[in-house]
DNA sequence: CAACCCAGATTGTCCAAGACAAAATACCAG
DNA sequence: CTGGTATTTTGTCTTGGACAATCTGGGTTG
């Protein structure tokens, strides 16, 4: 076990703390909690680019300084926006800040073409910002009934979900500032569902929804279910990160007519391509498979049997395409 | 990334190694994400134990047959139980089975002792099973009305989960049948939050609600949530997997009193400790630290300054012990 | 009999340097 | 600009050793 007390011998000074907080000293496991950088990632980077320089304590150990972390999560930042790490780490922390700043991260995140009335955004990022929890789950209500379900989710949703993504990368919200405005989008997306009526009998197309594993993000899956329900669909949501043969397995247990899945750009170009491909091989002919989410894979390289939804709005047309189709391909 | 394809024709979920299905090999990576045991644990066991005994690929790295894996997943258990490696690793898969089965295991997991009246569980069990989503639902929700959201949380949702998990844990239940059951007690748990009136003024004492990386469970969260609210505290809710130094200014930036932790028992039991204890560290003294859930660990050591909730019914006690210390301890 | 303490075994994490496939990039031909 | 091939970059896996923190078991004392 390894309980060493690091900040032992700091005083805890009393007033604020941002002279302490530099010489507090985090371990190796402590960094990659804080950073979800791998032990071995630190341990190369610090070998091979000369960065983060850690000190050790008495037993040898690697203690981070709290201002590295800090240059470390934003470095994660760029790197997750497609940057590599043996330019950044050779970078001065200033240019990295820069960088950072100047956001050039998100070029192709936009996730659907702009709504043609979208909603002003910027209130919304100042309730975010001012830690108005309340107020942004008032707001984001009032929104849901001004709007109705169908444009609060394309018009309004879709859009604040891009622009605190962008602000995020570029280091203009904290992370504990978007986790608070995700779950409180969440909890407004499943009033939103829940007040859509269920259809009586078995609507057709059932959809089943998920992401694939190492794919969190979930949001995007609620806003799916959300206009697929307004079409009069029947879905089954399995969450976030099913297994791919679970997703097979799911799909013949509920005897669904489509499996639609969310990529939210964090998976690999290739690990997405084989998951889709793989999936459709094992998938029945007869299930159809939709992929969509910001990821810019989808739109790059078409897999075949695959239907690629980019637009939220475009969810209508295809359910009625299936609809229509259903009727010579299905009962032939 | 260690995404080698072995086959070239066989491309599968993230962390599988390609192999035929009936004879499914998993990386080191993998098995660390299924059993929460790390990578150097696995190696070190092997070297020490001489289990798992994990095969080699072309490459000479380890490949974990099935069997193995789900072996770990139970001893992970007994461990979580206050069993140690060296006995259990040198038993029979049998014996272990044998132990686990006598449901030692599950002693100390049950997450507070067993509810007075416990509602009966198997026509829940029964519907998951049945993939009945629709049914699951609307039988959740015809129990929260009749038992109210107190008794729907602590008499039905957390022995359910102990329940499914155990079933889960066993084999006998699908993974993707428990991410439907969880799926859909979200639905319901949020809509039993939402149904609690919010109370008007700043309500003492407000908490904030998260998991540390690592812990992706996030109902306990919204079981914890909801008896809050009950007590007429006011939350906010990170969702799960914040970075400790993300709690530590989202209490700030809130101004929370409290910070209440889940833990499902992924974590290890070295994490835990180390995390809280930093945590607690990094918090202001007139912050508690509240730590709660299913992981054993909580029960066996204490750490100092943290409150350990083991029973669900004992939040409601708990804060009106804070509302009476803190008109003389914090006000003075 | 309980409480305390100490020697010894147990156990998870850390370290080092090397290796290599996958991903990304650069290069070049058409 | 497109498509294929060489080259660099990069994350993860490898081995074997080390050690502090914890647990176990025995012995002593009050």
């Amino acid at each position: 076990m390894n309980m060493r007390d690091l900040t032992g011998s700091q005083p805890a000074a009393a007033g604020e703390t941002r002279h302490t907080d530099a010489e507090r000293l985090l371990s190796i496991a402590a960094v990659e909690r804080e950073t979800g950088l791998s032990k071995d990632t630190l341990r190369v980077w610090e070998r091979r680019y000369g960065f983060p320089t850690p000190g050790r304590d008495p037993f040898g150990e690697r203690t981070y300084p709290l201002d590295q972390v800090e240059r470390l999560r934003v470095v994660k930042r760029l790197l997750d926006a497609g940057w590599r790490p043996g330019r950044l780490l050779k970078m001065s922390p200033q240019e990295v800040e820069a960088l950072a700043d100047r956001g050039q991260a998100t070029a192709a995140l936009a996730g659907g073409s702009a709504a043609p009335q979208a909603e002003p955004l910027e209130p919304f990022l100042d309730l975010v910002r001012a830690h108005d929890a309340a107020g942004l789950h008032r707001e984001l209500g009032r929104m849901l009934s001004r709007l109705g379900a169908f444009r609060f989710v394309t018009d309004l949703v879709a859009p604040l979900n891009v622009a605190v993504g962008e602000a995020w990368m570029r280091g203009r919200l904290e992370v504990f500032e978007e986790h608070a405005y995700t779950e409180e989008v969440q909890v407004v997306m499943r009033q939103a569902i829940a007040q859509i009526p269920v259809p009586q009998t078995a609507a057709r197309p059932t959809v089943l929804l998920s992401t694939f594993p190492g794919e969190p993000h979930g949001l995007g899956l609620l806003m799916v279910e959300a206009l697929f329900r307004l079409e009069g669909c029947a879905c089954v949501s399995l969450g976030v990160q099913t297994p791919l043969l679970d997703i097979v397995r799911a799909c013949q247990a509920h005897q669904t007519d489509i499996v639609a899945l969310g990529f939210s750009g964090i998976l690999g170009a290739q690990q997405v391509l084989e998951g889709l491909g793989d999936l459709r091989a094992r998938l029945p002919a007869v299930v159809e498979l939709w992929a969509g989410g910001s990821a810019s894979v989808l739109a790059r390289r078409p897999v075949p049997g695959v239907h690629v939804v980019q637009d939220l709005r475009g969810i209508a047309g295809e359910v009625r395409r299936w609809r229509e189709a259903g009727e010579s391909d299905r009962l032939a």
